[in-house]
RNA sequence: GGGAGUUUAGCUCAGCUGGUUCAGAGCACCUGCCUUACAAGCAGGGGGUCAUUGGUUCGAGUCCAAUAAUUCCCACCA
């Protein structure tokens, strides 16, 4: 079939992912093959594709499109999360261009809204996905939230609770005063704000509430709260006020006693020392506190003003409290000084106010155990990271692993399956049916209006640590007993995760949790971590900077096959990607390259019974072997998940290699045919290049592979086998290499116009290249003279057909030469030296694994070797 | 402040147990070519005291220590 002019990635991309799909090539279903199985990391629903998803589904493509090529029952199970926060933001932001409040609706109502707001954008990513030649078993698709995943997450709870791991408790939010919401960790800015330290006096009690002469002295930023103090703390170290121990003080203007008390936390040299606590507004203080049980006193409400329970300044704003108290202080004599200081003070996100520490009632996880089963799993090397980096991150984190607070202040999620009674109590149970059966176990008068459920919802990862094990079975979290469905018991575990290394806590380590709770096994043998794409200048992906490109107007431009090749060109494992268009320019110039390569040879005419040239003999003989070395190192540096460089060596093999070198000795002169047996190997090998290449750039390798030959309907590229390599000859390849430098080398002569007629044969002196190169040195560097024999003084060689002989002074710089051999030589016998050296030391011997020592003796008895041969040519000079 | 990395050519990175894979790759750059597959190409070429300083060793990009620069994670200090 002959092929057009210019490759046209849009015209062919669509064709063949219809093609795929039609002929349901993705689908996956257990079989008796080796499952290879990959669980998509799964994207926001209400997401679009950005780069580093084309990042990681591009690798992600690679692994099962490899693994589908090797025989394997490759299935990729696609979908999407429904990511609480960032959706329910997504929608709110919706509703307000309509002019709705959130506030404003009931939560049935801002549902509605959102599934219609899911319904209508989810999805659209993993449309984008199929863009870029994803082969993902679609028919599999999931959602975090679709009716069985929530099932399991809510039955996932209920196990845990019953269990005794999940807890209900206290935990310091960042409370945003303005927008009168918890907001996130990652919601809040620190920003260095310039503001005062104050040094309050506080009396010491004489211990009926009455203040004595004597007194210490506190720092504090923020004065307006110290009614709501419940202790001052001191280092137990700190001899300064080892004489205030058992004493209590007095909380300036409003005289309520407090004790003094000592924890390690305080540092002696910051501030004076002393540390007032206040349990109700520092997160810091909150843990003082509950180390030594002191009383929460909140006086700050939701809008950040004053409460009854402060006393004084009642209904005041905390910030004009902060001024009028300092007055007050100043006035009673309680202000000491005041200095200037600049601190990191917590703002939020959406409404710049500045955040207020809050308590709130919260559910928690107990991880203990958990992490360190997790933990195990990674290190005795069951699961494995590359990088290996990662595991030290992965350590420290799992051995100071805390609670985890799984409920969140949001609509859009698994709601908490806790019923509250009347009497405050609760019951936890999957359904409603179930609470109100469990609840008149407690009061049997209760009926369903007499349940509360609870407001919050889940956490969005306590549904994705799930994502291995649900996709398949969601009946099985939170059912241990459950039996395995037929999918879950074949593609379970499953082989690799490909992941960005900022989620390994999130996700990566309580999937392991929950792989090793539900499924009593690991949810995946190695973990892949990508890089994170950068811009150019080392910049991170962002909107705001406008700096990342969209990957569909990159498709459209270059096409699907470029902009993979180009994302991959760049990323070794675990290093921040910095991308650059042009890398993507590369990814099309190679398409150009393959297209043509095969225009080249589709085009040629074949003489069935032509007689092979010499040169293609060697040719053919040559690249046969170098495709089988090349593949053994392509499977090596899979099997190591060095993408990039199983890339570079494929991308290497087929240009410089097969287009630069095996194309141009087996090209048949203008006009005249290619024998038949040349042509035969020349298409066999692109063959087995197309199907080398195919997992990276899938849609051109399926277009010319299809031109190749006719085809039966159906079939495709990817479910061909990848080539596998024979055995090699090192020796033969380095022939060639040695022949490949000197062609290289009279080009070399040629450009720079300094043409001897000696300088060929010379190189095959100097190169000792055997005579079975000749002919493909003739055909590339159009030299028809070859060494045929070295004699003594005189060499012969070969014009054409006419043997002559010359003497070899003239030919070598005698001088030169010796001086050359005598230096490598000297090189020679210090190596040998140094191997000696290493043979002889016992310890070595002893200790080193077998094949090492046997390593070290061949290298000795090839420098010997090589000596020898060194002396006996410096004899002939 | 605590922890973990990184530093090799202009850029992005390889370099596995210290030596015979020992200074590499891709891109960029320079020179010459529109040669009948491909100028998105072909042919040739230049370029690095392997961050610095010490140490271990017969021998150090490779191991150790210190310094400097830089990145990430955690805490952000009353």
């Amino acid at each position: 079939m002959e092929l057009k002019k210019n490759y046209n990635p849009a015209e062919v991309e669509d064709k063949w992912y219809a093609y795929w799909l039609k002929n349901r090539c993705f689908h996956s279903e257990p079989d008796s093959r080796e499952p290879y199985t990959i669980v998509i990391p799964p994207p926001n629903v209400t997401g679009i594709l950005h780069m580093g998803h084309v990042l990681n589904n591009t690798l992600n493509d690679v692994l099962i499109r490899k693994a589908r090529m090797d025989g394997k029952n490759a299935c990729w199970v696609p979908g999407t999360d429904h990511a609480s926060i960032a959706t329910e933001n997504k929608v709110v932001a919706r509703l307000a261009e309509r002019g709705i409040r959130k506030e404003d609706l009931t939560r049935e109502e801002f549902l509605k809204y959102a599934w219609e707001w899911k319904e209508e954008h989810g999805g659209i990513i993993l449309q984008q996905l199929r863009k870029l030649g994803a082969s993902c078993d679609w028919d599999r698709t999931k959602f975090t939230m679709e009716p069985a995943l929530s099932d399991a997450v809510t039955a996932t709870f209920v196990y845990f609770y019953k269990k005794g791991l999940i807890y209900h408790g206290y935990r310091m939010v960042n409370w945003d005063p303005v927008a009168h919401t918890a907001i996130s960790d990652d919601e809040v800015i620190h920003k260095d704000t310039q503001s005062h330290f104050y040094h309050l006096r506080y009396f010491i009690s004489d211990g009926k509430g009455n203040p004595t002469d004597d007194f210490l002295v506190i720092a504090t930023t923020r004065p307006e709260t110290i009614m709501a103090d419940s202790a001052i703390c001191v280092n137990p170290a700190d001899e300064r006020y080892h004489h205030l121990r058992g004493k209590k003080v007095l909380i300036p203007l409003i005289n309520r006693e407090i004790p003094v008390i000592e924890d390690d936390y305080v540092e002696m040299d910051f501030g004076t020392g002393c540390l007032k606590v206040t349990p109700a507004h520092d997160a810091h203080d909150y843990e003082i506190g509950q180390r030594h049980n002191l009383p929460i006193i909140e006086i700050l409400d939701d809008d950040g003003r004053l409460t009854a329970d402060a006393r004084i300044l009642v209904g005041e704003d905390r910030f004009v409290a902060r001024k009028k108290i300092c007055k007050m202080l100043e006035e009673s004599g309680n202000l000491v000084k005041v200095e200037e200081y600049t601190s990191p003070v917590g703002y939020s996100e959406r409404t710049d106010a500045v955040i207020e520490p809050k308590l709130s009632k919260q559910w928690f996880l107990k991880l203990e155990g958990l992490a360190a089963e997790a933990l195990d799993k990674v290190e005795s090397g069951r699961i494995k990271f590359i990088p290996d980096k990662y595991r030290n991150v992965y350590h420290h984190w799992m051995e100071n692993a805390h609670d985890w607070c799984i409920s969140r202040q949001l609509w859009w999620g698994q709601r908490i399956p806790a019923w509250y009674l009347p009497d405050g109590s609760f019951v936890v149970e999957e359904t409603a049916e179930k609470a109100l059966a469990a609840a008149r176990k407690i009061n049997p008068a209760l009926t369903a209006a007499d349940l509360r459920q609870d407001e919050d919802v889940l956490d969005t990862w306590f549904s994705s640590w799930l994502w291995p094990i649900s996709v398949f079975d969601a009946k099985r979290p939170g059912h241990p007993e459950h039996k395995p469905n037929r999918d879950l018991g074949y593609y379970y575990p499953t082989s690799d995760l490909v992941t960005a290394p900022d989620i390994i806590f999130f996700w990566v380590a309580r999937m392991i949790m929950a792989g090793g709770e539900f499924m009593n096994d690991i949810p995946f043998s190695n973990v892949y971590f990508t890089g994170i794409v950068r811009d150019k200048l080392g910049r991170k992906m962002s909107k705001t900077l406008g700096n990342s490109p969209d990957p569909l107007v990159l498709i459209e431009k270059y096409g699907a096959d470029s902009v993979r090749l180009g994302m991959l060109l760049c990323s070794s494992a675990g290093n921040d990607i910095l991308y650059d268009e042009s890398q993507v320019e590369q990814g099309r110039n190679f398409c150009g390259k393959i297209w043509n390569s095969w225009r080249l040879v589709s085009g040629w005419r074949v003489d069935e019974n032509g007689r092979q040239p010499e040169s293609a003999r060697v040719a053919v003989k040559w690249f046969d072997n170098l495709l089988s070395r090349t593949i053994t190192a392509v499977e090596d540096h899979y099997k190591k998940f060095r993408i990039n460089d199983a890339l570079m060596a494929t991308y290497k093999l087929f240009w410089d290699d097969y287009c630069s070198w095996y194309l141009e000795l087996v090209k048949p002169t203008f006009g005249e045919a290619i024998d038949g047996y040349t042509y035969d190997a020349t298409v066999g090998f692109f063959d087995k290049l197309l199907k080398l290449i195919h997992p990276v750039m899938p849609f051109i390798t399926e277009e010319i592979w299809h031109a190749m030959a006719d085809r039966r309907p159906g079939e495709t590229i990817m479910f061909e086998r990848t080539p596998v390599a024979g055995p090699y000859d090192e020796d033969f390849l380095a022939g060639f290499e040695q022949a490949r430098q000197i062609i290289t080398g009279v080009r070399g002569i040629r450009a720079q116009k300094q043409i001897a007629p000696k300088d060929p044969l010379k190189l095959c002196l100097e190169g000792e290249v055997s005579q079975e190169f000749y002919p493909i040195i003739a055909k590339s560097a159009g030299i028809s003279a070859f060494v045929d024999a070295v004699d003594g003084a005189a060499v012969s060689f070969i014009v054409g057909t006419v043997k002559c002989s010359v003497p070899l002074e003239g030919l070598v710089d005698t001088a030169q030469e010796r001086a050359k051999v005598e230096a490598e030589l000297e090189h020679q016998r210090k190596f040998l030296a140094g191997v000696r050296a290493k043979l002889a030391n016992e310890k070595f011997v002893a200790h080193a694994p077998e094949a090492v020592v046997a390593v070290e003796r061949k290298k000795e008895a090839d420098a010997l070797a090589r000596i020898e041969a060194l002396e006996a040519s410096l004899k002939t000079l």
